[in-house]
This record gives C-alpha cells, structure tokens and sequence, in this order.
DNA sequence: TACAAAATATAAAGCGCTTTCATAATAATA
DNA sequence: TATTATTATGAAAGCGCTTTATATTTTGTA
C-alpha cells in the first residue's frame, strides 16, 4: 500500500513528475516515464481515489437510484440495462453507484455531496420532481426517456409512439380491429406515447376505440394472466392483443394456453420486447411478432452519453431517440373473417 | 454549493466546531450543534464526498462485479439481490459500486485504488482466484457463497446440500427413484452441493445414481427446454425431475406441456426457488414444491455483514448458513406403480 | 560562444474535509 | 479565593493526490 509520495522518493524524482508521468502528460521525459512506471508497477502503487477526485474534482462514477423499493417487483429488465452501461462505462474505468431509492432525497444526496459526476435517471414520470430538482442544482444527468417530446435535457429514448403505431398498423392491415391494448400504467411517459401510437391509427382510419380493450397497469406476468382472464370470462376476447412488455406477454400467453387458445391463430398478439436476456420473444412457444429494442442498447448507448457529457458535450448533442424494430414472426395471422 | 470554510464563516465558528457539530460530536455545546445545523440546512450545506474520504480513509461505499460480461446472459436473480443489498446499505446512506467484469483486475482495481470499503464477491468457483487475490491483498470481502465447507473468509451461503438432500428424499419418500437432476455447471460450488445432496439420499437407501439423469450446464430457460427434449425423445422421461433453478423449470414445463405431460400427474417436479419478484413458483401452471430461500434475503444479510465488518466484526462473526424451506405444493405426487 | 527557446523537473499550494493538540472559558472542589 | 476539573472552541496538521508557477537543463540558432 505504497503512496505518491514514497514512490517519489524511491524513484528520486519529485511527487510532480512521477504523478504526470503516471497520468502520461507530454512534459515528462519518455525515459522518466517508463522508468516511473516501471517502477509503479513493481511496487503495486495505485493511486488513492479518494484523493485524486478531491484533487480533480471529479469522482470518476455516475449514479444510478434502484427502482422505488416500495414497488417491491424488482424488474428484470433493469439488469440489462445495467450490463449495457457498466460494460461502457468499464472501458474507461468509470463505475456505477447504486444506491437504493428513498424518494427523491437520495437524488439529491449523490448530487450535493458530489458522490458522483452525473446521474442516470430511469423511468421517468409525467412532470418528474426528480428532474425539476436536478434542473434547479444544475447537476448533470441523463433521462432513460423523456417527460416530453423534446424536452431541455440530456435523454435517450425509443420511438414510443413510433412502435405503437407501426404495430397497431401491422395488425390493421392484417384486417384486425379488435385489438386490446395491454400497457404500462398512465403515468409513465412511455406508457402514454404508446397509447397515442394506438390511438391514432384508429382515428386516421376513421375507427374508435373501444376503451374496454384498453389496460393500464404494472406490466407483470401476473397482470397478464389475469388480464387475459378477464378478457375471456367477459367472453370479450378481441381478435388481437398489443403488449407493452414480454412479461405482460408472458402472463396472456398463459391464460390463453389455459383457455386452449392458439397463438398466431385464434387470436394475434404483437408484444414490444426489451430483449431481455433471460426471456426471449423468440423462444416463446409461438415465436413472438414484436417491436424491439433492446434495453442493454439503450444502458451503452447512456454510458456513451454520460462519457461525453463528462467531457463537456452540450445538452443538444445529448438527446437520442432510436426507433424500434418491428419483426414480424409467428404470433400475428390474418384476423379470422367477420362472424 | 458551500464548503464548510464558508460555512464556518458563516456562523463565526472554526471549521472543527463546525465539522463536529455536524457529525455529531458531544462535545460540542448543544446550543451550538443546533444553530449549526439549521445554518447548514438553511444554506444547503453537504460535505464533499471525496474530501470526507480522504479524511476519514473511508468510503462509504462497497462494491460488487457484475457476473461475467462474457457470459451474456445477464441473471435475473441479480437485481433481486442487488434489491436486498442496496435497501440495507441504503439504511445508513451506503452506496454500492458496480462494476463490469474486466476479470479479476477489476477486484483489484476496486481494491487497490480504494474505491470501496470491501467487496462482495458471486458465484464462487472452486478454488476461486478472485478469494486467493483479496486475501492477499489483505482487502476486506464477503462472499455470497463458498469454496468449501467451513472456510476461513466471512460469506454468506444456504444450505444447499441440506436442500437437495431434503428435496430428493420427499421425491424417494412418494416412491420415486429415476430422479433426474437438472443442475448448474458442476464449476459452481453451489451445483457441487447439491449434487452431492442428491447422490447421498441416492447412497443412504441402497441405489445408484443414474449418470445419464445428471445435467450440469448454464441454468437457463433454453437448457431446461433442450434437456427436457432430450430425455422424451430417448424415451427416458423419470418420474421425477430436480431442478436447480426455476428457470430450468419453466423451461423444461414448457418441453413437458408441448408433449403433453401433465405436471404433478404424469411427473413429478422439485425446484430451487430464490423467490425471484419476476418469476414466482406459485404461479406457474402447476404450482411448483420447492425448496425457497430468497436471494434478496441474501442480499439484505450480506448488506448487514459488510456493515459489521466496517465497524470490525471478526471474520467468525461474519460466516452465515442459512436453510432452505422445503415448500410442497402441487407439483409433487406418489410415482406411478412400477409398469 | 552567446543567448533565446524548448524541454524537463521541482517546490509548493490547494482540493475540502477530519482530528489531534493546544487553549480559553466555565464549573467544581478544597 | 486559589486550584483543579470540565466543557467548549480554535489553530493547524494531514489525508494523497493534481497542477500552477518556478527553476533548471538541453537544444537550437545566430
């Protein structure tokens, strides 16, 4: 556990080269540094972080608040999206703290004691307090969505809408009309823009929609199941079924099969999928027709994003919207001809 | 964005009445603790992280390797314990550092640029390099998991021995014994465990092990589904299944109802259940006998040893077993008369 | 050879806290 | 009242780095 200071001495040289020799500035001689780093490499030196970020002022980590913990359902899709942007951030040695949601406060905590050099901030509501009082701090962040369409911060975002649409379209020209849609509750941004996407294909094509067809919820397998359940005791089943979430799909999937009701046939389902790795829409019994986009994408893409904000990019240079994919497989079929 | 000199200033104190009244100190006059803490409210005040550090030599924070970025399957368990881990710490305003896998030099950099106070190490594996490495760094760590069956490091471990003992024996106790054991690769010394739980119930009443019903690899939905194919093509289903994961179990239930093999009925099903949020054994079709222990649980005693262990907790006070509960439900029944 | 310019190294300040050691003010004891 | 113990504060050192300002050595040019 040897310091700068020691290693100074061993080398005979002052703490000043041996540092800069260490962080590779030009000023020092090539010889200098290769003996100094030699050197720090036999002796095992590591310079001590708590004292390189007081001296730099910066901590070398971005932050990121667990998912409330009083919504005890731990989602899956937030690994992935952690492997996504530690494996980014890994590549310049930049690490991820973690720290478990206690409202808002805990936002505040990592940004006023300077724990961290930005924030990475998921989920997003309506209106979000937690972006407000990271605003009104001027501490940098980055939203894993955004709160509107283009919004004054730094974000990463899918085509919500986008998807939604293309998908109920899919369905429309399959001659589907009776199309459930089974999505994240209201007040999730995603969740609206994805309802608007439905929404408005229906009325381009002079149809309504029938808001008995219309969920909002916690996109659980459970919700799912029991969704579907009550689609199918109301003996309300429509011809297709639009899900925000491979988990929601999961649950329908299950009734359906309880039911003896046959994907891809009987009824059509397109799902969004967040290509999770531990549940894949292609493994599904009947392979899944999806809009995807893959979560871990979206983590890289936000650990690029934290990177080049740390190195002084502007906010306009740090707002992203990619569209997901629509890949059309075995789950959506021609709807059955009118009875 | 005050500092304490300003702070100190402020109220015409010394920067040490200060400090102290902030942390509490008693032997600062109470009067003046509560005048300084109300001016430290009123005006925002937070002590700067980094400086705080290398002050106190203490971060604050520990830290934890995302398993393997090679194996891209990014476990679902993961965020359960990580739920458990980071609510305790959050308790005490501890934060969790996380960090991708660049192999065992990411434990060393964690450890050696003192970026965190110890590690939790996952998934130990025989003879693991990561345990021989902290140790001789003489760096404080905890493992969820161990190498071997009382070992001389602090860590946390079920019984999983004990687990597949009991589990096997309810199966041979309903008359079963082609049992076939669907389990991690035999690297993990959990999936050690187990097996060696299973061949001694095996042992104890006179029979043999039957090494063509033994499975060791990647514990995915996808090998559940692929072992379970491969045993009904071979026309060498047993009577009943072990299953090291539930995710093994979903998918070897999904192969099972593809072929129409009623669960519980035609084929008897134990599961390790680690109580994951997205993946309840309750739920599934046939609810599922398992033997539980929730990986949160473990992620909030570990929480708790990492906290002993920074207030100087002796490494025999920090070397937890716990049992898991043998829950039976549906998914178990007497084996079918011998044909 | 002389002198400016470029290259290289150093001394020392500073980052913002905590904490040791010394001091001043007050209370307790003789 | 003198002396000691107690309580409350302050001055300053130190944590281990980075970096600015300064000094020294080399090199290039006339």
């Amino acid at each position: 556990m040897i310091n700068l200071k020691q290693l100074a001495k061993h080398l005979d040289l002052s703490q000043a080269t041996v540092s800069r020799a260490l962080n590779n500035y030009s000023t020092v001689n090539s010889t200098t540094k290769a003996r100094v780093i030699e050197a720090a490499d036999a002796l095992g030196y590591r310079a001590n972080t708590s004292a390189r970020q007081l001296a730099t002022g910066k901590t070398g980590a971005f932050g990121i608040v667990l998912p409330a913990a009083d919504n005890l359902l731990m989602d899956p899709h937030f690994v992935d999206f952690l492997a996504g942007l530690t494996s980014t951030l890994a590549v310049d040695d930049l690490d991820l703290v973690l720290s478990a949601s206690d409202g808002i406060a805990t936002y505040k905590r990592l940004a006023a004691t300077r724990k961290v050099d930005a924030l990475v901030l998921s989920a997003p509501k309506l209106d979000d307090p937690r972006i407000h009082e990271l605003l009104a701090m001027d501490f940098p962040f980055i939203v894993h969505g955004r709160t509107d369409r283009k919004p004054d911060y730094a974000y990463f975002d899918i085509d919500n809408y986008k998807a939604f649409k293309d998908a109920t379209q899919l369905l429309m020209d399959l001659g589907h009309q009776e199309i459930a849609l089974l999505n994240g509750t209201q007040d999730s941004v995603f969740a609206i823009d994805r309802y608007r996407g439905y929404c408005d294909v229906f009325g381009q094509r002079g149809l309504v929609v029938n808001p008995e067809l219309v969920f909002a919820d916690a996109m659980t397998e459970e919700n799912g199941y029991r969704i579907m359940s009550q689609l199918i005791d109301a003996n309300k089943l429509p011809t297709a079924i639009l899900c925000s979430s491979a988990l929601l799909t999961l649950g329908a999937n299950r009734r359906l099969r309880d039911a003896g009701i046959v994907v891809g046939r009987d009824v059509s389902i397109v799902s969004h999928d967040d290509g999770l790795s531990s549940l894949k829409t292609e493994n599904f019994s009947v392979p899944l027709t999806v809009t995807r986009s893959p979560i871990r994408i979206a983590g890289q893409e936000i650990g690029k994003m934290l990177i080049e904000q740390s190195r002084g990019a502007p906010i306009s240079a740090l707002q992203k919207v990619v569209q997901a994919e629509l890949v059309v497989r075995a789950s959506t079929s021609a709807a059955p001809a009118k009875r």
